[in-house]
RNA sequence: GUGGGUGUAGCUCAGUUGGUUAGAGCACCAGGUUGUGGUCCUGGGAGUCGGGGGUUCGAAUCCCCUCACUCACCCCA
């Protein structure tokens, strides 16, 4: 045979119904845990005018220089649209455009859906991935990036991933702070970049704070001694740190304080953090988050302290594989809903009719995974087939069945059958299917 | 964008120093006598060996190109 014709654009892939096992649980913890802490659901649209994201995210990022998939308007010449690379710029957009800043500033949102960003794959990375995000708009109270730290650390506890997790905090600074700290590392970098990597000089003329995550063990030991952005806080800053920190701890969270850590995406102002799973090693990291008080404003509405964070489910999912869990019990209600309740067997071809006619009634009668034989199948293969669905009852209707008005109803478990009225059918099964 | 690895049945793979009609396991389908699953047995379908070109009497096997996938770097979820 030849290989198919098309082929999933690079960096996609199909969900089928087996891979959805894993998705919705991943999904349906999502909203689960954020349900818990009352956020609710928002759907931006996929797509977003692309200077959004040049605007927000920064001309520099990696993001928006090189992993855009964009696309032109066909109305407007000159505008492009782009496939949404991350989900805070959109809804941080939609929550000016709904008016909330006006009539109901504070509110508790979260996503869960596809995002965008035309890389190179590899492991744990693809073009088309899921996220799962919160943002909350309207408070720059601390105890508000303490919950939202504890949401994200909840939802991966109740994926499983409880034990481990590893919450590192650092804070950016507001934008006086920030900038008092770029020009403090520039100065102390600008004199050593004869001495440190290639990628080093290159993240230099882009984003100066790259410079402090990099793996290159020689610049790792130069920026021992640079400076840090402690020394450049304000006192309100500070005291938002340590009030993030003293919140955290309140709710039982104690965290690893990361002052090198800093995340690619412009708009973050105090507190930055990630949730880490160790046992991962090098690829530990499960989300981002912080806090962005000035992305509101900076999208056209009034300045608005928010944070948030999203996780990948790309990553998660990897994590989960890898550690083998959650415990496979924890999928079985997933796993369960690919295959059938009741399967209808019919002897013979004349049987058909009338099994078809009672799948209807079943279904009609809110019965649900009800399913029967469309390929000609013999009655032991019926029963293979229902057997390999899962069913946990079969109904038999065979020729005697048929003149007397009966039906066969068999528990595949047990193996029992009973003989019953062709009238009480559906109820008996109700009754069964029901506890 | 830069480098490495891999491409043989639906899946996981084998295929000896290039030698006749390319194999296994799993999966799938059908049987193992009259209307019944899970085990077992038998049989079956299915691959232009990623694609193209070259070397050779002969290529899945050697060479070149190309595509795809994959891993790492950059960056990130």
């Amino acid at each position: 045979m030849a290989g198919p014709a098309f082929r999933a654009p690079r960096g996609t892939r199909d969900w089928f119904p087996e891979d959805l096992v894993i998705a919705r649980f991943l999904e349906e913890t999502a909203r689960a845990t954020a349900r818990a802490y009352r956020y609710a659901e928002v759907r931006p649209p996929l797509l977003e005018e692309t200077r959004l994201y040049t605007r927000s995210l920064g001309e520099t990022s990696d993001v928006v220089s090189k992993e855009m998939f964009t696309v032109p308007s066909r109305a407007d010449e000159g505008v492009t649209y782009t496939f949404r690379p991350e989900g805070t710029a959109g809804v941080a957009r939609a929550y000016v455009e709904g008016g909330y800043p006006a009539r109901a500033p504070f509110q508790k949102w979260y996503y869960v859906g596809p995002m965008f960003r035309y890389e190179r794959p590899q492991k744990g990375r693809e073009r088309q991935f899921t996220q799962f995000g919160v943002e909350a708009f309207g408070s720059a109270s601390p105890r508000l990036d303490a919950e939202v730290v504890d949401l994200a650390c909840a939802y991966f506890e109740r994926l499983g991933l409880e034990g481990e997790l590893q919450v590192r905090l650092n804070t950016m600074g507001d934008s006086a702070d920030r900038e008092r700290w770029r020009d403090a590392l520039a100065a102390y970098f600008a004199p050593q970049l004869a001495r440190r990597c290639e990628d080093c000089r290159a993240r230099f003329q882009r984003n100066v704070f790259r410079l402090l995550d990099c793996k290159v063990e020689a610049c790792r030991q130069l920026n021992a001694s640079a400076p840090s952005v402690r020394a450049a806080l304000g006192p309100e800053s500070a005291a938002h740190f340590a009030a993030v920190v003293a919140a955290l701890q309140r709710l039982g969270r104690s965290v690893v304080d990361d002052p090198a850590m800093v995340r690619g995406l412009d708009y973050y102002t105090r507190t930055v953090f990630e949730v880490h799973f160790p046992p991962l090693g090098a690829r530990s990291a499960l989300c981002g988050g912080g806090r962005y008080d000035n992305l509101v404003s900076e999208v056209g509405g009034p300045v608005t302290p928010a944070v948030g964070f999203a996780a990948g489910f790309t990553a998660t999912e990897l994590a989960l594989a890898e550690l083998g869990r959650p415990d496979p019990a924890r999928l079985e209600r997933f796993r369960t809903e690919l295959g059938a309740n009741v399967y209808l067997v019919a002897i013979g071809t004349e049987d058909r009719d009338e099994v078809f006619r009672l799948a209807g009634e079943l279904r009609a009668a809110g019965v649900s995974g009800v399913d029967l034989d469309y390929r000609d199948k013999s009655s032991k293969a019926q029963f293979k087939e229902a057997d390999r669905l899962g069913a946990r009852l079969v109904v038999v209707i065979g020729p005697e069945e048929r003149s007397r008005n009966r039906a066969v109803v068999r528990d595949m478990q047990s193996g029992t059958e009973e003989n019953v009225a062709r009238t009480g059918v559906v109820p008996r099964l109700q009754e069964v299917l029901q506890p």
